[in-house]
DNA sequence: GGGCTTACG
DNA sequence: CGTAG
DNA sequence: GCCC
């Protein structure tokens, strides 16, 4: 079969770049099979052990593990349908990989050679023909660190650094085009974001917001900028821009970052507002008292607590700051799926019939995610209103949920947020934490002390699933961008709890996430493309 | 010179 | 004022 | 800070 030599000859020229630095310091080698393949697992339907047990065969024979399914040249599922696969990877970019049940890796491994795929395509539909670079051309060009050597979707724009590119073609609103999490520019974006961040400490939010628009527009521009000139029609660069740009082509370094970087001021702030519960105001206000770090905090929270009356709040603030250790861990996409696995299967007892999307960065393929956001519903109109406060309820019994937050103050499960009545969006706001013997992964060893995770986790009524999920996915930048959109394109209002026209207030049906963007007249944007953000 | 997303707690 | 995307 |  034609696939699977092309397969070979990849494998074969991968490989090479790979023995030379890394199998000199390995005591011993991994060399198979699968030498130079990237796979990724989708985990859904396994048992940790499981997973355990492929992720063993699969690297025992060379194969390398990766982050997502976009990054792998095969990847192991046990779903079978399209719709359930698409939860985890577009239906395009399934077309270009190796999507297999698990049946392939372990036959292979035993016979110790790569089994043609046919026999086991995971779903009806896909074909066994492994990915090639959209172009000739980027064969011969030299891997890029980090992402190995084909041409990645999560981390580069699609169109080739070589090609004439006009900024003005880039459209100005971040809905109209696809924006990669990292970017050919990334450095420079990087720069750009401790200014707006300092921006936003000093409350000049509208300032800010610019900045925040620049980035996402030089995040869109498919080319390395190597002169002002050619950015100089890109959307939300203006004067100012300009300027930074040019220092930074320059320099290497824009002067005010520089200057910001080693700002006691704006450090302490950004210190203080990275705690939950602490914006930029009360950061202003703790720093003008006299605060310099954490532990400033933590007495002050302490004496406060002697005397306030609502103690509540004060709390919940020694909460935040016992736990910020654990909140500034990232998690990798692994636990996500473990503590999504854990939390699914509680629903499944509770609502049987569940439909469910994880969203936030994990959607838009983030190899680690700050936290994790997780959708539910059921394909029954008016079921399972009651299930999210069930649902808290059994995970925090089995101990998985310590704690509810209903913004700023910390709260066993009890009460949770809706929207307003029955038929509404319900969401809760929680930490979690796996069980200390949970054997899913590699990178949380049983024996460690539990991980506190903050998880949102919400219901939607069947008829604004799509609305939420959309609402949900972000980037913040990209839902900024899609409710004004809406509104100045066709005064509809768009939130996480529906489309509605503004006049009359009329509530119009979205039946699929691609059904949204038409009703909006936009091109559809795949999460993956939505990472406008720094 | 007006506008900059939107809702909930 | 804070939180969320 | 940039766009309309």
């Amino acid at each position: 079969m034609p696939g699977l030599k092309a397969l070979k000859r990849r494998q074969s020229s991968s490989s090479n770049a790979s023995s030379s630095s890394m199998e000199m310091v390995r005591s011993k080698p991994h060399r198979g099979i699968f030498n130079g393949l990237k796979f990724n697992i989708i985990s859904i339907h396994m048992t940790p052990e499981t997973i355990g047990e492929l992720v063993e065969l699969a690297e025992d024979k060379g194969a390398v593990m990766v982050a997502h399914p976009d990054l792998a040249d095969i990847v192991i599922t046990e779903i079978s349908t399209r719709a359930r696969l698409e939860r985890h990877i577009t239906w395009e970019v399934a077309l270009g990989r190796v999507v297999v049940d698990s049946r392939w890796l372990k036959k292979s491994a035993a016979a110790n050679k790569l089994l043609p795929f046919d026999q086991f395509i995971a779903v009806p539909g896909l074909v066994a023909i492994p990915p090639t670079p959209r172009t000739p051309k980027q064969e011969h060009k030299p891997a890029i660190p980090a992402s190995g050597s084909r041409f990645s979707p999560i981390e580069l724009s699609d169109t080739d650094d070589s090609e004439e590119f006009d900024a003005a073609s880039i459209p100005r609103y971040c809905v109209q085009r696809r924006t990669p999490l990292i970017c050919r520019n990334q450095e420079l974006v990087r720069q750009f974001a401790v200014i707006k961040q300092a921006r936003w400490l000093d409350e000049n939010e509208v300032s800010a917001l610019s900045y925040a628009r620049t980035i996402a527009s030089i995040k869109a521009y498919p080319k390395v900028i190597r002169t002002v000139e050619e950015v100089e029609k890109l959307p939300y660069v203006g004067p100012k821009a300009r300027l930074k740009i040019s220092e930074f082509l320059s320099s290497g370094m824009i002067e005010e970052t520089r200057n910001l970087e080693k700002d006691e001021y704006y450090k302490t702030l950004g210190t203080f507002t990275s705690l939950y519960g602490i914006g930029n105001v009360t950061a202003k206000r703790l720093y003008s008292m006299g605060m310099r770090n954490l532990e400033h905090l933590e007495d002050y929270y302490r004496d406060e607590l002697k005397t306030t009356k609502n103690k509540a709040n004060i709390e919940g603030m020694l909460h935040s700051l016992a736990l910020q250790d654990d909140f500034r861990l990232k998690i990798s996409r692994a636990e996500v799926e473990e503590m999504a696995r854990l939390i699914t299967e509680e629903m499944s007892i509770i609502l049987p019939g569940f439909i469910y999307t994880i969203t936030g960065g994990y959607r838009r393929g983030k190899p680690e995610s700050n936290d994790v956001d997780i959708v539910f519903s059921h394909p029954t109109s008016g079921k399972g209103a009651g299930a999210l406060q069930l649902l808290i309820t059994r995970l925090h019994n089995r101990g998985l949920i310590t704690h509810v937050l209903p913004a700023t103050s910390f709260r066993t499960p009890g009460s949770i947020k809706s929207y307003s009545e029955d038929q509404a969006v319900q969401r809760t706001l929680s930490v979690f934490a796996l069980p200390q013997d949970s054997p899913s992964f590699p990178h949380n060893p049983a024996g460690q002390p539990r991980k506190h995770r903050r998880i949102d986790l919400l219901f939607a009524p069947i008829e604004v699933y799509w609305c939420t999920v959309i609402g949900w996915s972000g980037s913040i930048m990209f839902e900024r961008d899609l409710r004004s959109w809406c509104k100045e394109k066709h005064q509809y209002k768009f939130d996480s709890s529906g489309l509605t026209r503004r006049r009359d207030a009329a509530r119009i049906a979205v039946k699929s996430e691609r059904h949204l963007f038409e009703l909006v007249g936009l091109p559809y944007i795949e999460p993956i493309w939505r990472n406008c953000d720094y």
